[in-house]
RNA sequence: AGGGCUAUCGCCAAGCGGUAAGGCACAGCACUUUGACUGCUGCAUUCGCUGGUUCGAAUCCAGCUAGCCCUGCCA
């Protein structure tokens, strides 16, 4: 990580969830500090999930403790294998090192057991004949309390034979559950008896069909976590009002030292797309090209479009965590892989929208090797040479016929320089017959080979160029963000609130030839407007994602529009 | 007989009774072989609202208001 970078990580004062940690050793409620990233294998992670993952192992690293990697797979319904491999990809990439700590819940499904079993002793659970409808119908509402499952007066011993024929596959799915006795009044839903352990006939993917029944989210979880001795279990606020169903299971469950769920507000990135239906449905439609489409906030999405896991932490880190409902704008994350690049990165040229440069008194023929510095800020990025010569490529919008106040860059009669190259001057341009521009023409000094006058005269504007003759083309696609201008992504009639200008091919761009030889992951710089990344996807075509990151801002009087 | 949580600048976010940190964004100036970067400057007489306590309140108390979450055999 480059050292601005690391500067910017430096913090003064301490979240919240620090305070808590802080207090807690304090106390002597806990002696070290473990935390895990508990993800269930049933999707892609994104964003909001880094933020889980490097808060949880930023804790760790910061107390001296450990980190966990958990998968919380504790419903086969819904989980598949393929996700198991993804998330461990971006969490490793996202640099967060679980060690040798890789566990899944379900190789506690013994234990679980076992714990349900001891409820049942502790005349603390039941199993209940209900359907779910039947269920939900007596767990009253929001207003009214709920009434007593008919079947919550069995027998210690009853309960504990039908509880083990769930197990040995006597019953259907949905036939019985075991529910946790606790208060069919209380005014927290979540503590009117739940359901704890349900019948699922259905493979997993890491116990195969050992077992049949499944144990629920709020069983499982703390057991998971005082299994493993995590201290501070730490998840998104939505959990808030299932605190007291978490505590009372590590307690009747008696564990010596008992874990502490701290809950604190997801991350939303303003205006992107992050719902998993509607990213599902955005991949089945062919909107975008998969999970990993580099204009999604999926962690694989934004490795493709060129983002660093150092980027991402520092905007975790620069986001900061709270209990209140916030949604980032993304221009942050924009500046944090701004921010880690421009160190690091090399600095090339390349010309998006190119219009043709002729120097009319440049020798017909002639190639010169100009020599530029890949980053000027880090020389240890070296040196590279460019080919240059009388016919090149410019930004066509590095030219205007007259320009507005302010204009330094190319118009008739003024002189600028070609970066690395030398001073030219503007001597007009060729129109086609609708007007459009198709050739600039100039004159350049040989004097002021480099980029620098022997006279010491000053030019005001630097413009970049490739060289026409050897310059790559390159199918350049040009990503701005996929922004969901309405809520929902679809409206009604299926029709889509997405900007259409979300994704534009630039077709005819050209490149430095030094580009050929990226490999995929590669980043560099682009002059003046951001940076490209080699899409690993597409690096044999010779393809990059661009991202526009850093916008060119107009300082200069634009005539004004009118209609 | 509903419960839980949250409210400080356009966006994040410190602040924990002593008189509103910081970052992003934005604006201006300077510098510049990227109109970038960098540097400097500006950007909440005010903390959802109304009362109260206090010499003093964003911080404590009371009452409102708004937003988010909760009635899966999902996590």
């Amino acid at each position: 990580m480059s050292d601005n970078v690391e500067e910017k990580l430096e913090r003064e004062s301490r979240n919240f969830i620090e305070q808590e940690i802080d207090r807690d050793l304090a106390e002597g409620v806990y002696d070290t500090v473990r935390t895990r990233f508990p993800p269930e294998p049933n999707g892609y992670l994104h964003i909001g999930h880094a933020k889980s993952i490097l808060l949880n192992y930023g804790l760790a690293q910061k107390y001296h403790g450990q980190f966990n990697m958990r998968f919380d797979d504790t419903n086969p319904t819904k989980e598949d294998e393929e996700f198991v491999e993804s998330i461990k990809a971006d969490v490793a990439w996202l640099g967060a090192d679980w060690e040798d700590r890789l566990f899944f819940a379900s190789d506690y499904f013994g234990q679980m057991y076992e714990a349900a079993v001891k409820l049942i002793k502790k005349g603390r659970a039941y199993v209940s004949d209900l359907s779910a409808d039947e269920i939900r119908e007596y767990r009253g509402s929001f207003e009214e309390p709920g009434r007593e499952d008919p079947s919550r007066a069995r027998s210690v011993e009853e309960n504990l034979r039908l509880f083990e024929e769930m197990k040995n596959g006597k019953y259907a799915d949905g036939e019985k559950v075991l529910r946790a006795r606790i208060d069919m009044s209380s005014p927290n839903i979540n503590m009117r008896d739940p359901v704890i352990y349900r019948v699922a006939h259905i493979s997993h993917h890491n116990t195969g069909d050992a077992w049949c029944i499944y144990p629920m989210y709020d069983f499982a979880h703390p057991i998971e976590d005082a299994i493993e001795g995590v201290t501070h279990s730490i998840c998104t606020l939505e959990f808030e009002d299932h605190r007291p169903l978490y505590d009372w299971v590590v307690r009747e469950l008696e564990y010596p030292h008992p874990p502490r769920q701290i809950e604190f507000a997801k991350m939303y990135l303003t205006n992107v797309v992050t719902g998993k239906r509607y990213i599902k449905k955005l991949v089945a439609d062919g909107i975008v090209d998969g999970w990993d489409d580099p204009r999604l906030v999926s962690i694989a999405a934004l490795r493709r479009r060129g983002f660093t896991p150092e980027s991402i932490r520092m905007f975790v880190e620069l986001c900061g965590v709270s209990k209140s409902q916030s949604s980032v704008d993304y221009a942050m994350l924009e500046y944090c892989i701004r921010e880690d690049l421009k160190a690091k990165a090399p600095r090339y040229m390349a010309v998006l929208d190119p219009v043709k440069l002729v120097i009319d008194n440049y020798p017909e023929g002639q190639v010169e090797m100009m020599e530029a510095v890949n980053n000027p800020e880090n020389e240890a990025l070296g040196t590279r040479q460019i080919p240059f010569g009388r016919e090149l490529y410019i930004e066509r919008e590095d030219f205007m016929e007259e320009p507005p106040k302010k204009y330094f860059r190319m118009f008739p009669g003024n002189e600028v320089r070609l970066m690395n190259a030398y001073f030219v001057t503007c001597t007009g341009c060729v129109k086609d017959e609708t007007g459009r521009i198709v050739e600039i023409h100039c004159t350049y000094d040989p004097a002021s080979k480099g980029g620098n006058s022997p006279d010491g005269r000053k030019v005001k504007g630097t413009i970049h160029w490739v060289s026409a003759p050897q310059a790559i083309c390159a199918q350049v696609r040009l990503f701005e963000n996929l922004i969901d201008e309405e809520k929902g992504v679809y409206n009604e009639d299926g029709s889509l609130n997405l900007n259409p200008d979300s994704l534009t091919v630039m077709e005819d761009c050209y490149l430095e030839p030094a580009f050929a030889g990226a490999k995929a992951y590669d980043r560099f710089q682009f002059v003046r407007q951001g940076f490209f990344s080699v899409d690993p996807k597409d690096s044999k075509e010779n393809a990059m994602v661009f991202n526009r990151i850093v916008s060119l801002k107009s300082s200069y009087v634009l005539p004004k529009q009118e209609g």
